[in-house]
DNA sequence: TCTTTTTAGTTGTATATACAATTAATGAGT
DNA sequence: ACTCATTAATTGTATATACAACTAAAAAGA
């Protein structure tokens, strides 16, 4: 199905706003697979995401300000997403001895035994459906969201 | 800023991994401008979207399964955005005489005044953003995201 | 007509998100 | 050292979302 059977809407005003919906709607649709996916093992998209930044880490710990850093959606309470993580055993939280502002998470034996489970069902289903693209394609994709959030002359600056 | 950059991430394993993260980055971040202009007019993204569609309809009105047909994400709950809406009096819901399952909603005069309102916001904003690309651009990520959906054989159904 | 199935919408509940306010520790300036 | 500003994280609260359970009306089949 094309963007127009998707959303029952017969026309858009023209090429730019068609993209600007078809951006909503894909984002929309990927995530939402994501999410269906880590079902079954009792983990939402943005919990797993902490779980691969902090495998990322290798062994050293991380700050929430560091975790939040890489999230995707940084206005996300990354606060109460770790709490979630430490209720689950997937994560432990110990208070940072040089700075006691700062928390230090790390991934557990468990939390990297459930992303190793996940991350399989992730790749094989997302990047099944990311392979439909060829790689000329993909890479080509990713020049035109940059351009999207950047301008073609990074003039503007994105939320940070 | 590039991706890496934003997310403070330095290597994607390759194309298909970095087009997965751009595109639900780039969206996440369209999401949140949308929000962000929305919120003087008390009004989130999703009830925009469901003003939007009901002036579409011109004069006929809508069931709320029409709506959710038209809306980017499906799976939000209709019926209680709708409420909200009922709220400000922006829409009002009468049931169908001809099926009294139904409901028919209309958008208020009140609701086409806001409506217009933020129309002007978001196309002076959204727009410019979108207008970094070139219409040729845009219409090729346009073929590249529904070729994500799709894949090139329009082989796989997405969740409709 | 009577039962069964399907459809349209609403509601309950747990979780997630947005955003502001708060707490506590550190750093900077004097 | 003392004040003020900044930083890191947590908490409060209203709203939004996911998903299942539920109600009521209509359609289908015997």
């Amino acid at each position: 199905m094309n963007l127009e059977q998707e959303i029952n809407q017969s026309v858009f005003k023209d090429n730019f706003h068609k993209a600007h919906v078809n951006l909503l709607f894909t984002a929309a649709w990927l995530n939402h697979k994501v999410n269906r996916l880590l079902k079954p093992y009792d983990i939402s998209g943005q919990q797993f995401n902490i779980l691969r930044i902090l495998k990322g880490m290798g062994c050293k710990p991380s700050s929430l300000k560091l975790i939040t850093s890489r999230m995707l959606d940084k206005t996300s309470n990354t606060s109460r997403l770790v709490d979630k993580l430490i209720d689950k055993n997937l994560v432990n939280r110990t208070f940072c001895p040089n700075d006691r502002r700062q928390v230090e998470i790390r991934i557990t034996e468990e939390g990297l035994r459930l992303l190793h489970i996940c991350n399989e069902v992730i790749e094989r289903n997302i990047y099944e459906t990311m392979n439909n693209l060829t790689d000329l394609q993909a890479s080509h994709l990713n020049e035109l969201l940059e351009i999207v959030r950047n301008g073609n002359h990074f003039s503007e600056q994105p939320l940070n």
